[in-house]
DNA sequence: GAAGTTATGTGAATAATATCACATAACTGT
DNA sequence: ACAGTTATGTGATATTATTCACATAACTTC
């Protein structure tokens, strides 16, 4: 069933089925079934296979899937297999911990560029040693070090500004912590964070039916 | 269109235009229309009117809402016109930013508890001058302090056990940023935040298009 | 107070997503 | 080599979510 569109839901799955995947081959489990992986997972099995489905035939019938195979197959289509550079901009609260997270790097990701406006930031370095630019550098400092993806994580008020500037720096993804709606050409891809939404949901499952 | 049942991507869109509302309020706007709101949120104008028709009939037709009142409305419907406490569990990196956000206090949360095992931590004061106390401490504290919802920033090995105690202590919200699927009884509402599937999402669209 | 304008509220149409159910293929043991 | 077992891959089905399109109601102007 190659190239159908595939559903934007699959992918942020994939993403999910891979962190399982990583765990259990640190694990070193072997083989895993669609039923197990998705009561890991928290899904129905079908929609693992389905999942799957769109891009190929990664399991064995009557045995499952070889967890390192799979693992490959599901980094290699989301793109993970290369490295990805990313710039953070605003180093506050939240942005400061976010580069201090050694996940990132684990997944592939590596932090190449830090900006902020705080002239008290500007110039310093972070614990990683990476020096912080001042933003009305970022199209130079972007192109420069091959930044793929922008991280915004300064105040609502700056975000739509900082996103102009990443776009033109020739940036086409950008993860929006900041929480506003940002404006983008369609050649960038914009995700939003909002954890605060998360906690506006479970206020609202509390008072319906706690 | 009363008591059907409610689309659960409704809700988090309530909170979605919430936040706008409560931009525009501050900006003095008086009254929206369903069009300009959807742009400011990045959905359907259509979607908005849907959405709020679950809920009751709060525009005026040929006008628009009164951003004030809707404000008013959505925050009832989401549960927001109470107070709900929080209680922080792992206070590391990223623990510590979020405690530190204002944010959540604008939206009617407070941290009202903080647990951590490292003995480093325990017993110290955090900037808001909130105690830091054991993680066996959860029940007690919990109760003592009417927790309602518990937040797990702690390693993801650490994720399940916390939880289980958070259940135990009677509470039935839980955010979870640890990158694994917690398991919890029905009478527990769990949220799942986790940054690095939005970036692998942003990963996958700049390998298959850029 | 009637005609014109505007933007809501909503049934119907469409699209997207998830689940079921089973034929199919690979292993196991005799 | 064959029967039994297991778990994948997938068409069919069910569910959920989004968008369209227009009748309806409120305000405005003359
Ligand atoms: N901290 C959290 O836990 C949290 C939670 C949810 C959302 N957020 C959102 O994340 C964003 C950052 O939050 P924070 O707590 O880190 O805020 P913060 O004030 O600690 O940090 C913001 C940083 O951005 C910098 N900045 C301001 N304008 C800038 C510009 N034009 N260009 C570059 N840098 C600029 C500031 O100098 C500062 O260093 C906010 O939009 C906030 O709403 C934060
Ligand atoms: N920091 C980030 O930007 C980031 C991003 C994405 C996901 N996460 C996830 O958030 C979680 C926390 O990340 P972090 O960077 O803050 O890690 P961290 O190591 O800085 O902090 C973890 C804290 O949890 C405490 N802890 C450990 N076991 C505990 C237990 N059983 N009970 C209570 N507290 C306990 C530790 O003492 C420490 O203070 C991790 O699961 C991480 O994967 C973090």
């Amino acid at each position: 069933m190659k190239f159908a569109k595939i559903p934007m839901a699959t992918i942020t799955r994939l993403s999910v089925y891979m962190r399982t995947l990583q765990d259990l081959l640190e694990d070193d489990v072997d083989v895993i079934s669609s039923e197990r992986l998705a009561r890991l997972c928290g899904v129905n099995p079908a929609q693992i296979r389905k999942d799957l489905a769109y891009f190929g035939e990664f399991g064995v019938r009557g045995v499952g899937y070889r967890v390192g195979d799979l693992l490959g197959q599901i980094k290699d289509i989301l793109g993970l297999t290369r490295r990805w550079n990313l710039a953070m901009v605003g180093l506050g609260n939240l942005g400061s911990a976010l580069v201090r997270h050694a996940n990132f790097l684990k997944h592939g990701y590596t932090f190449t560029a830090a900006f902020d406006v705080d002239p008290q930031k500007v110039g310093k370095r972070l614990p990683n040693g990476l020096l912080i630019n001042h933003v009305n550098e970022i199209e130079e400092v972007v192109k420069d070090r091959d930044v793929n993806v922008g991280i915004i994580t300064t105040p609502a008020s700056a975000a739509q500004s900082v996103a102009n500037q990443l776009v033109l720096a020739g940036i086409n993804g950008i993860l929006n912590f900041a929480p506003v709606q940002i404006q983008v050409p369609d050649c960038c891809h914009v995700e939003n964070v909002d954890f605060t939404i998360s906690l506006d949901t479970i206020a609202y499952h509390l008072s319906v039916s706690g």
